[in-house]
This record gives C-alpha cells, sequence and structure tokens, in this order.
DNA sequence: ATAAAGCGCTATACTATGTCAAGTGCGATA
DNA sequence: TATCGCACTTGACATAGTATAGCGCTTTAT
C-alpha cells in the first residue's frame, strides 16, 4: 500500500506519531531518562502491553534507547537517542499551538483576534 | 481525569492529533480546500465513517470550514481555518524531521552521521 | 523476622476505535 | 439507458488499546 506511491518519509512520520501515546512518550522523555513504570505514569497513565509495543517501535526506530541496569530487581531506563531528541521542535510546535488555540477553546473569550497578548 | 491536574493545552493537542488520520487530514488540506471523498483519497484512504467523525471534530474545534455548496447533488468543501492553517508549523516541523530521520531508516546506509548531504 | 510495596514486564480477557461493504437519491457522463 | 460519482449513514466486523493479575526478587516498614 505504502510502497504503491514514491515513499514519503513525512506520511511515514505521521503514522508514527499518531499511535495512541507516542507523542506523550517522547515529551516525556525530552525531560530525561525514565523507568518503565515511572513512564507509564509520566505520560497519564498508559498501561503496560501498549507501553511495551511503543517502546520496542520506538528503539526500533532509533529514537530511544533501552539501558538494563539490573535484571533482578529489573530496573531499566528508557532515554531518547537523538532523533528521539530532534523531536523537541515537532513537540514545540506543538506546545505554541496549543497555546495559542487550544487555550481559546478552553476560555471562550476571543473570537477571530488572537490579539497581541500571549506570552 | 484531565481536569484533575491543571488544564495543559499541549496535552490536549497531542490527545487531538494522535487520532487516527487527523494529521494526514490536515496535512491535505493545507494544500487547499477539497471535497469529502476528495480528502479520503487524499489522506491515502480514509474510510468515510471515520473521516466523518475526524472532520466534524476538527470543525468544532475551530480547525476547519464546511462548506456546504449544493444538497443534491451533494458537494461540500472542507477548508481549513486559521487555527488550523497554523498548524502548518507542527507538519512543517514533522517534515524537516522526517526527512532528516526517516529517511535513513528507509535507505540503511549511513549508520550514525546524517552526514552533510540531506537536501 | 515478617509483611507489603515496587521494579519491569507478560498473559489474558475485555472494550473502544477504526474499517469494510453496501446503500441512499439524484445529476452528469457514456 | 446504464453506470458512476457526490456526501454521507448504517451495521457487522477486525484491530488497537485497556484493566487486572501475576512473576521472582529486593527494598522498606513494622
Amino acid at each position: 500500500m505504502d510502497s504503491e506511491r514514491d515513499y514519503c518519509p513525512v506520511h511515514e512520520a505521521i503514522q508514527v506519531l499518531q499511535e495512541k501515546w507516542t507523542m506523550h512518550i517522547v515529551r516525556a522523555l525530552l525531560d530525561g531518562p525514565l523507568g518503565f513504570n515511572e513512564l507509564g505514569r509520566a505520560v497519564g497513565g498508559c498501561n503496560p502491553a501498549t507501553l511495551k509495543v511503543r517502546l520496542d517501535r520506538l528503539e526500533d526506530l532509533g529514537l530511544l534507547r533501552r539501558t538494563v541496569h539490573s535484571q533482578m530487581p529489573p530496573r531499566t531506563s528508557y532515554e531518547l537517542a537523538s532523533a528521539g531528541v530532534d523531536l523537541q521542535r515537532v513537540i514545540d510546535a506543538i506546545d505554541a499551538w496549543a497555546r495559542e488555540h487550544l487555550d481559546v477553546v478552553a476560555a471562550p473569550d476571543a473570537e477571530e483576534e488572537p490579539s497581541a497578548a500571549v506570552g
């Protein structure tokens, strides 16, 4: 299906980023490495099954690194690789957009003009 | 659940953007208004049921505008509102990231260094 | 010493989300 | 005249995500 048209990296990127929890995971890890359960909580309660699947995929794509510190008791940490860190730009863009447009939705005050006061 | 912690627009934005097809829809509409089926095809084959749900939500959020040109035969067009157009930044960021990092995945050539030749 | 909690998962059974196919009523095209 | 295409809607289905429990072990609390 994808391979029929010429390969489009943006399309591919969107496919990855739109999976549930993925962006939250990236965002959480931008603040520094976290353990498995810790990360699950940081993103707002992702269940372990899904979390593992996402993490594996992101590791495969080279966006993050998994480091096992000890088998027993289990201790692992997940940390963004440079390709993952570069997603900061994306998160920042979303952040900027959200502050400008979603706050308005939350507080229906202005209608058309974003006015000058944002930051 | 969300309302327990203080409201976070970024989190909210991610919730919207991570729904399947949403970013593809926005991206497609950045090139100009499209009809319903046309849009479905442009995003790569979204089914009408999901497409309608997304479109309604995006309209609710004020990201796009739906214009009915005629009831019978049906003719409608979907067009980004200014809040939607502003997502261009987000798409651009994803685009830039994807070109730098996902192309490497598609063409396993270099390993660590993205080298100088990208564009 | 003993009990409870927590780590990083995995398995299982479940719900929600997204998909496919068909169908509507009419006008344009073949 | 038959077929297609428009913008959807409906309902049966497949897939994606969720909740819960549990593993073997260590640390902390009692």
